[in-house]
DNA sequence: ATTTACAAGATTGCATACACTTTATGTATT
DNA sequence: AATACATAAAGTGTATGCAATCTTGTAAAT
């Protein structure tokens, strides 16, 4: 568990920690307007409440706020989602060389937990599953204890989510359970090269599935598309 | 610039920014108390305006908030610091590689405007002298280009300030300007490696002048301060 | 038919009021 | 003199009201 706990105000956690998990599952798809009002209205708190929220979520770049217009569901660009894979690579990266700098019996079997955990709803609770998968990679992050670096790590997979909400097709580019036993496997080695080479190839397979289908873009306005519908004349 | 400007309300904007300047110039040091109320007058704003400034800082680990007891500046413990400091070796590390990959020409001519108004303020004012070493590993995370890279760097050197305002004698540990100018060199050269080893060595001086010495840590409560200045019966 | 103007509705920006917590201060009791 | 309790002061938590701004719909003008 990340030490660093929501602080102010103990009633806008819930209205925030209810819209994180909304977004990353993808059911509050990207571009979607988040009013105030409504969304007090939902919690039973005051817009106060949720403009805190918003707020966070905002600068975590999970929510996008425009002055005097509201927040949305943010739409990251395409530009943007190979940028915030590129990091995660970097970081991802830096958290297999820690953990292979550190002793492995604890790291693989909190991992291999995890990974039970993981192929027990293989098949069954596809939420579920997606959200195990995103937390086996936070997991990792966890384990160099490293607060930061976890922080980090948690932050971008949470805006990876919004990405494959925005450009893949539902749930086709979901981390593979395999790829993760190899990984620990390579922990448990301490090897660090292959380690590092396993993520990289695991993570880019999501990268790919995500993003090589570059027409599969969702347009963040309307009239791109439509334009596309225009009869020409 | 970075384009991730702030926000939402447009008059929260110039609370946020004063007091994460006043925090990294160290005038407001680690646990002062920063009481809405007052901030608000200051700057002739009602708390609302405050608070939404103070929540961002608290995103930014620059503020610490507790439930009912208010913000103060951020106390980093040792151990935060070494923590943020290694973090900030990885980042940088990062921006190095990129740089190295890219068109040296422009980079150069970027960072050597920079390392000339550096120079030119150097024995005269320390605050600029101060603020514009920071700029300087800022504006190197802007040339790779990454937006998000940047953001990460521009934080964790704020934070970085705040650790060097807790643990190191006052500018005892300021980055040093013919350092700079060597790192410049190695990406001119495009030679990844040494640009690493010198940010490294770089960084690692800052580190060291300001943590090496852990008895000069500051009591966080009055308490242990003045029971050292109270007689021994 | 297209554009412009403008009014109605909806939503955010901000200040403020009041309840509640914490912290500081004072008083009584031992 | 020390402790415990009561009380006051200060500061935060939250809801709400009003002003400002944006959006939408409708009508007038071209």
């Amino acid at each position: 568990m990340t030490k660093n706990m929501y602080k102010s105000s103990r009633r806008s956690f819930p209205v925030y920690d209810s819209l994180r998990q909304a977004i990353i599952e993808q059911a509050l798809k990207p571009g979607v307007k988040l009013p105030e009002d409504s969304i007090g209205e939902t919690f039973g708190v005051s817009r106060t409440i949720v403009r805190n929220a918003l707020v966070r979520l905002d600068a975590e770049g999970l929510v996008d706020m425009q002055p005097n217009r509201g927040a949305s569901v943010a739409e990251p660009t395409i530009e943007e989602a190979y940028d915030i894979f590129d990091m995660r690579q970097c970081l991802e990266r830096e958290v297999m060389h820690r953990l292979c700098r550190m002793d492995p019996g604890p790291i693989v079997k909190a991992l291999k937990g995890h990974l039970a955990e993981e192929e027990k709803v293989l098949g069954k609770d596809s939420t579920r599953s997606i959200r195990l998968a995103g937390e086996f990679h936070i997991l990792l992050a966890e384990l160099t204890g490293s607060q930061i670096l976890a922080n980090y790590v948690n932050e971008i997979v949470s805006r990876c989510s919004l990405i494959l909400a925005r450009f893949a097709q539902a749930h086709s580019a979901e981390c593979g359970v395999e790829e993760h036993a190899e990984i620990i496997e390579a922990i448990a080695r301490g090897d660090a090269e292959h380690a590092v080479t396993r993520m990289h190839g695991h993570l880019r397979g999501v990268q790919d599935r995500a993003l090589l289908n570059p027409e599969d873009e969702r347009e963040e306005n309307i009239a791109a598309i439509l334009s596309r519908y225009r009869p020409k004349d």
